[in-house]
DNA sequence: CGGCCCCGCGTTTTT
DNA sequence: CGCGGGGCCG
């Protein structure tokens, strides 16, 4: 257990005031760059330090790697017994364990499960079909939109049908049926034992409203749980989370909101910006820390970025500034087509390596949506540069990843109706659709879930033929063994079991095409992610009951003796997790493409911005709102900030979009920022002022200046070019299993886990100097134990001598 | 039951 | 232009 002194030895004054005023509501403004996450986490090892008990602190968080991460760095500084006792997680991931508590008085079943937004789609879609609405006029995905903004602002289905507002809206869209669409919706999700991820928020505003069988209000029971509340990215809840938060925190208003209102990309999902701006509001005593100084970018950056979100009205006033050198000034980059913008930032990358002696993963390159790395893909294959995307299309929605986590689902949660109408014939077992149409005629009929009337006796009567019905026998049958199984089987076993008996695995391994393969290779690696989920919990259960001293050798935990990791936990670990889409040895050392918003929360040393056009960036034309100009300029503050050392934004006049060659002017945001922190702004300026298209401009100029610069060799004004020698950039690094979005600051303040790959077990020696994921640095004193079960006694620079199994343990050698 | 073709559509996306 | 979904045909 750290000190106060260690706590408080790398932050800033500024940082430090925010992390030793415990008490009371406050509001930290974190600019982008400026230790957000340090200060979070020396906080909450803080109060630990001053004896806090761990499980009286409730910290939320967006992302479960932002969870991860901040229990990893407060583990590091205040030890891992004392960090996993914190109640730390996602909004949801929290909820939803007070929601499963409380599950009776809410009319869910235990085992609820969770949809995600595919599931809900296509759970509307089936609500359109029954409900005998055009599915042209009520588009899933658009009522899916319009209904979860309505819960986010804790609007039921109920009280949208008596809106008059809302149903005035919907009548004026000429969709005044939304209103039954939502009721149908809410009705089969219930009955289904179903929540979306908007139900986990909005029922859980539900719950603090209850009272429980003894009539205690059940508000009284959760939020007499902590003590203090800590949430991160706070510009980015909406209503219903805001809601939750003030009740929870009523009684001792010990609340700590960190975040930048700078930073709010998310409005169009249901956040509040305002949540932010008016928290004085609420709690007027609150004491507001600003936390001004950006450790990550130049000065040219940060001062750049200042005069671009000084536009925004809705702000809190601040000042950012940086403790680094002024550095390169922001290079800006005219072309003529997509492609050349594409041929121009791969070009400026490659004479960065040569001149700056970048690698590949000092460069991000962002854009505003999906469709333009298309292009960026083609120049940088076409010069054999390594890059990834992170794609917005995951692991987890690829249809055969789909199949089996339908069986998984039915098999937690037979009413799921959506799980059962992907997988009842799935691969085909001669369940078509006329036995579908039967069983929902019964499930509509008497009142039940789809499975629930597969299995009614009367089915006959319905007219299956005898046939089918045997089959349909069959499937439940073999839903109901695995269901029944949960308590006996682990995850692992269950899964496998299920992908054989289901035919599903066969099915997959009997297509021998390429893409056959492909889907066999994707349901293997299920196995391993299922696997892989089962040993972290062992790993994290050993090296707990090591650090809590219950035991010090974790020879003494037999296999059988770990707890075992049920199928629904496992579940529960995949549906509020976005998918680890892209894996660890893709990222090493590759260019990263992405969508700005992906991006928030990274950095680079080199950023390039590609589309920096009107209508594509702010996106929207004509019909954008004052507020949605405003969110696409704190977007494109996102994604300036990212950038480390230096900042290329590149624009083309035209491009195909959709087909068609659009003309487009630059970007109103490129003109908005000051000229004196651009290398070349009479690039921007000197063209398209006033709507006149680039090329006419260019032609009346004589088209001397604003050339393309590498038109006839030219290249003085090319991207990044060949910029002064400067400080050796430091590199991104990706956490272990990291998913899509995290990076570290490579300056974090404290040993923390770091991009890990381990060694192999076998190559470890005893004397040998290594690093664990977990407790750093150390030394191996002795390896013992038999080839299977080898463990490894290691003395933690930190943390004294341990015992670890080496099959769960990470370790890597220190040379 | 599966494959092929045609039509429509086309920001951003933690959970 | 490129994709996914639905419908129709073999």
């Amino acid at each position: 257990m750290m000190n106060e002194t260690v706590i408080l030895n790398d932050l800033d004054p500024r940082q430090k005031e925010a992390v030793v005023h415990t008490d009371g509501p406050s509001l930290i403004v974190a600019g982008a760059g400026s230790g957000k996450t340090r200060v979070l986490t020396s906080r909450i090892a803080w109060l630990l330090c001053k004896g806090t008990d761990p499980s009286r602190i409730l910290a939320l968080t967006f992302t479960r790697k932002a969870a991860g991460e901040m229990k990893d760095r407060i583990a590091a500084m205040a030890g891992v017994s004392l960090a996993r006792k914190l109640c730390m997680g996602t909004f949801h991931s929290v909820f939803v364990r007070f929601l499963r508590q409380y599950h009776e008085l809410l009319g869910y079943p235990k085992d609820f499960t969770i949809y995600d937004t595919g599931d809900s789609t296509s759970a509307i879609k089936h609500c359109v079909q029954e409900l005998k609405l055009d599915e042209k006029v009520y588009k899933p995905k658009e009522v899916l939109s319009r209904i979860s903004m309505a819960k986010n602002n804790l609007c039921t289905s109920e009280a949208y049908a008596a809106n008059t507002a809302a149903i005035t809206n919907d009548r004026q869209a000429r969709k005044p049926e939304i209103h039954r669409i939502y009721a149908k919706y809410q009705q089969v999700m219930l009955a289904n034992g179903v929540m979306d991820f908007d139900d986990i928020l909005l029922n859980m505003n539900k719950l603090l409203t209850l009272k429980d069988a003894s009539g205690e209000p059940v508000v009284n029971q959760i939020a007499g749980l902590f003590d203090y509340v800590l949430v991160d990215e706070y510009q980015d809840t909406n209503l219903s989370q805001y809601l939750i938060l003030r009740k929870l925190c009523q009684f001792h208003r010990n609340i700590c909101v960190v975040g930048d209102d700078s930073q709010s990309i998310y409005a169009f999902r249901g956040a509040k910006i305002e949540n932010m701006l008016n928290f004085k509001k609420d709690y007027p005593e609150m004491k507001l820390f600003a936390l001004e100084c950006n450790y990550r970018s130049t000065e040219n950056i940060v001062a750049a970025a200042n005069t671009l979100i000084a536009k925004n009205a809705a702000r809190i006033p601040k000042t950012c500034f940086s403790s680094r050198e002024a550095g390169e000034k922001i290079v800006l980059e005219k072309t003529y087509s997509e492609m050349e913008e594409a041929s121009a930032i791969a070009s400026a990358i490659i004479r960065r390596i040569r001149e700056n002696g970048a690698s590949y993963q000092d460069f991000g390159i962002l854009y505003r949506t999906n469709a333009q790395s298309r292009a960026i893909e083609e120049a940088l294959r076409k010069r054999n540069l390594p890059y990834f995307i992170f794609s917005g299309n995951s692991f987890y929605e690829r249809a055969e990843i789909k199949d089996m986590m339908a069986y998984l689902k039915l098999i937690v949660n037979p009413r799921d109706d959506e799980a059962f109408r992907r997988v009842i014939n799935k691969p085909a077992r001669g369940i078509g659709d006329t036995s579908l149409a039967v069983i929902a005629t019964v499930a509509s009929a008497e009142g039940k879930s789809f499975f629930e009337a597969a299995c009614s006796p009367g089915l006959e009567e319905y007219g299956i033929k005898s046939g089918a019905l045997g089959r349909i026998r069959e499937f439940t049958a073999m839903i109901l063994a695995h269901n029944a199984l949960q308590g006996d089987k682990d995850a692992y076993s269950l899964t496998l079991s299920i992908a054989e008996k289901s035919g599903l695995y066969r099915f997959f391994k009997e297509d021998t095409t390429i893409e056959g393969q492909s889907r066999l290779a994707n349901i293997d690696e299920l196995f391993n992610s299922v696997k892989g989920y089962i040993d972290e919990r062992n790993n994290s259960y050993i090296e707990d009951m090591i650090a809590d001293g219950q035991i010090n050798d974790g020879s003494a935990v037999p296999a059988e003796s770990l707890p075992q990791v049920s199928l629904s936990d496992y579940l529960e670990s995949t549906s509020l997790l976005s998918a680890t889409d892209v894996a660890d040895d893709e990222t090493a050392n590759r260019i990263a493409l992405m969508t700005v918003h992906s991006a928030k929360g990274l950095e680079f040393p080199y950023v390039f911005v590609a589309g920096m056009e009107e209508n594509l960036f702010p996106s929207g034309g004509m019909m954008i709102t004052p507020q949605e100009l405003e969110e696409e300029r704190r977007l494109f503050y996102v994604a300036m900030t990212r950038a480390k050392q230096a900042l290329c934004l590149s624009f083309a006049t035209a491009r195909m979009r959709n087909g068609k060659r659009e003309a487009n002017s630059p970007s109103r945001f490129l003109k908005e920022i000051d000229s004196k922190y651009i290398a070349n702004p009479y690039v921007v300026q000197d063209i398209a002022d006033d709507g006149d298209s680039g090329l006419v401009s260019r032609l009346l100029r004589g088209g001397s200046s604003g050339r393309p610069s590498f038109q006839g060799g030219s290249r003085s004004s090319a991207p990044m070019g060949a910029g002064r020698p400067s400080v050796q950039p430091q590199r991104p690094q990706y956490v272990a299993g990291s998913g899509p979005r995290t990076l570290r600051k490579t300056n974090a303040p404290t040993p923390v886990k770091e991009d890990f790959v381990p060694d192999s077990p076998l190559d470890l020696r005893a004397g040998m100097r290594i690093e664990h994921n977990r407790f750093g640095l150390g030394n191996i004193i002795s390896i013992t134990g038999d080839p299977s079960a080898l463990k490894a006694t290691i003395r933690f620079d930190a943390s004294g001598e341990k015992v670890l199994f080496l099959q769960y343990a990470k370790i890597r050698i220190v040379h």
